[in-house]
DNA sequence: CCCGTGATGACACTTGGTGCCGTCAATATA
DNA sequence: TATATTGACGGCACCAAGTGTCATCACGGG
């Protein structure tokens, strides 16, 4: 006969997902999470290095989804481009799993905290990515700002996937907020194609 | 004769600079910060709210730069161009204070804790960019992406800045990172000029 | 049958942060 | 001049997040 039950580590996922959405998270004290799991104090803190990341165990490779897919894409894409093949891999996970994961995000948002440590792992996805782009030959600047550029996008379609999972979905979202971030960032678009040429350019792209 | 000395909340802000600087953020205990200061515990907690809020008193009104600035832009200006004043305003006010500013920056990028702090500052200027943008008639994934995007130029104009102060000038740095945006996320950046139409408009900006 | 190993409990301890009350100079008011 | 009020601070108790350390005991291998 075993000595605890099995799974811990779910079972204080699950009871740290409940409380924090019905009670929220800074009302929530990791003695009654525990309590809930039939553990204690000391035993959450063996599985999950704080509060937070009780969380965020899930998504541990997500900046590998982005990373392969980054280096997989033909060589004559442009930086933007092989973001966009990450960005469509990481939205196709998200969208499978559907409502749990909308679930999640919107517990996330409903706290400060737990929202600053959301915003460190989309930090951490932008460096992953920045680093693939380099890899690719893209130049400093541009590789950052590309990156970063297509966390924003991803960021900006979750925001608005979450509010309906069911009828809407990731991947579209994505497709549209890339779009128009190029119409917002051209300079000519919204107007009959001016055929500019920037000039200032220093070429430190692809 | 006055019962405590003056300026406690400055001479608590510099205390704490100075430790975090010398042993760390996560080293330093907020009794030593009182004590270096000459105060308690209790006392720092009255002027901030934690630990970490001693480093960003300073950088009260900066959103409020950025929105005049978005708010003054002549109507013809596209969101971004909007944005680009608002960011010219603030790297101006970084660069006028020199190493101070970037001294801060540096002790904030070297502990997780102040790094996640301030990207929910980062946060906070991008969303209030972005609602001065809709107020200017932008829509909004437009507004929201014209913002981030902003604040993104900033950051990693900032992160060259802190590595030079004398010889490199924030606002000529923001201005390449803006520049390098457009070559970025514009299709046919690179190639002679290809004036394509995009057909996939949707037409939410200006 | 014994012996490590690994997951857990138990307990003390540090630190960030809060509530509450007392203290006393400065200022206002009678 | 006498008294009330205010405001900034100290002191203390207290809670919750983590951490270090040791004991416990089922399990698997020899």
């Amino acid at each position: 006969m075993p000595r605890w039950q099995p799974d811990a580590r779910v079972r204080l996922e699950e009871a740290a997902l409940a409380l924090y959405e019905q009670r929220g998270f800074d009302e929530t004290t990791v003695e009654e999470i525990a309590q809930r799991a039939g553990l204690t104090k000391r035993t959450f803190f063996r599985h999950f290095a704080d509060k937070r990341e009780v969380l965020f165990g899930g998504g541990e490779n997500l900046d590998g989804v982005l990373v392969t897919a980054v280096r997989s894409a033909p060589a004559s894409d442009r930086a933007l481009d092989a973001v966009s093949l990450g960005l469509d891999a990481l939205a196709a996970i998200f969208d499978a799993q559907g409502e749990p994961a909308a679930r999640r995000f919107r517990i996330v948002r409903a706290s400060p905290e737990l929202w600053e440590r959301q915003l460190i792992k989309f930090e951490s996805m932008a460096g992953a990515v920045a680093r693939a782009l380099r890899a690719r030959g893209v130049g400093d600047p541009a590789a950052i700002l590309a990156a970063e550029s297509g966390i924003t996008v991803l960021r900006v379609a979750s925001e608005r996937w979450i509010r309906d999972t069911r009828s809407t979905h990731l991947p579209h979202l994505v497709a549209e907020a890339l779009a128009e971030l190029r119409a917002v960032a051209s300079r000519d678009a919204g107007v009959p194609a001016h055929s500019w040429v920037t000039g200032s350019r220093n070429g430190a792209d692809l």
